[in-house]
DNA sequence: CGCATTTGACCCGCGC
DNA sequence: GCGCGGGTCAAATGCG
């Protein structure tokens, strides 16, 4: 590497494989801080500038070991308040909030609100028993939007998708007043031929989402 | 002391 | 072939 300029042909093939096409899910998320919370841990590993956007893109791995989950967050240019988190991968365990005997979708869910319900959606679809899907749609009502955390709670619906195109509705009230609070779009992974447009219906959560995982 | 973050360099693919 | 952009590595640094 950098400092070892010395060392000419020390094995330098290990960035041979480049991206891996592993599954990836992108989620547009509602939120001032970057790094938000989805029951696992992740370690910084780079970030870099990127061309489109003023807002530097910072690159996540899994802390497990085994695990080689990677995430990539980047502010919208078009919309600084939205973060976009990409997953790459798969987790090959638990969450670490399940560890510790909690649904690491409910915790997370519960400090980050809708955030952290798209996450589970797709963590729930790596586990083998869900964690009481039906707990993940549903929290977004266990919490009323309070007077404190009057975020738009509600699942990724044409809905609240329509709000977060005007760009209103939801993204003053609660992260105005609560900075953990988030809401976060399931985008749809990169396909032939997808318009940018953030419409999507069902049709998406089928593409993230298995069936079997829906409350369906 | 251990772990996470920062940060600059390195590597590779792609477009021109 | 060259330059650019994106992704990753790893030493240095910071923090608990």
């Amino acid at each position: 590497r950098k400092c070892a300029p010395a060392a000419a042909a020390t094995a330098t093939a290990k960035k041979g494989q480049k991206r891996a096409r592993q599954p990836r899910f992108a989620f547009m998320t509602k939120s001032e801080i970057d790094h938000l919370e989805d029951g696992y841990r992740w370690r910084k590993y780079g970030q870099k500038a990127v061309k489109n956007s003023p807002f530097p893109r910072s690159y996540y791995r899994c802390t497990n070991s085994k695990c080689t989950v990677k995430k990539r967050v980047e502010r919208s240019s078009d919309d600084p308040s939205v973060v976009i988190t990409t997953y790459e991968g798969q987790h090959c365990h638990h969450t670490a909030s399940f560890q510790r005997g909690v649904g690491g979708a409910a915790v997370a869910a519960h400090i980050h609100g809708a955030a952290a319900v798209a996450l589970a959606e797709q963590m729930s679809a790596f586990v083998s028993p869900p964690p009481q899907p039906h707990m993940l749609y549903g929290l977004p009502r266990l919490h009323p939007p309070s007077s404190e955390t009057a975020v738009s709670c509600s699942m990724p619906t044409t809905t609240s998708l329509q709000e977060l195109n005007n760009g209103e509705g939801l993204q003053r009230p609660g992260y105005n007043n609560s900075p953990q609070a988030a809401v976060t779009i399931a985008q749809r992974p990169p396909s032939p031929s997808v318009p940018p447009a953030v419409s999507f219906d069902k049709g998406l959560l089928d593409d993230i989402v298995p069936p079997g995982v829906r409350l369906g």
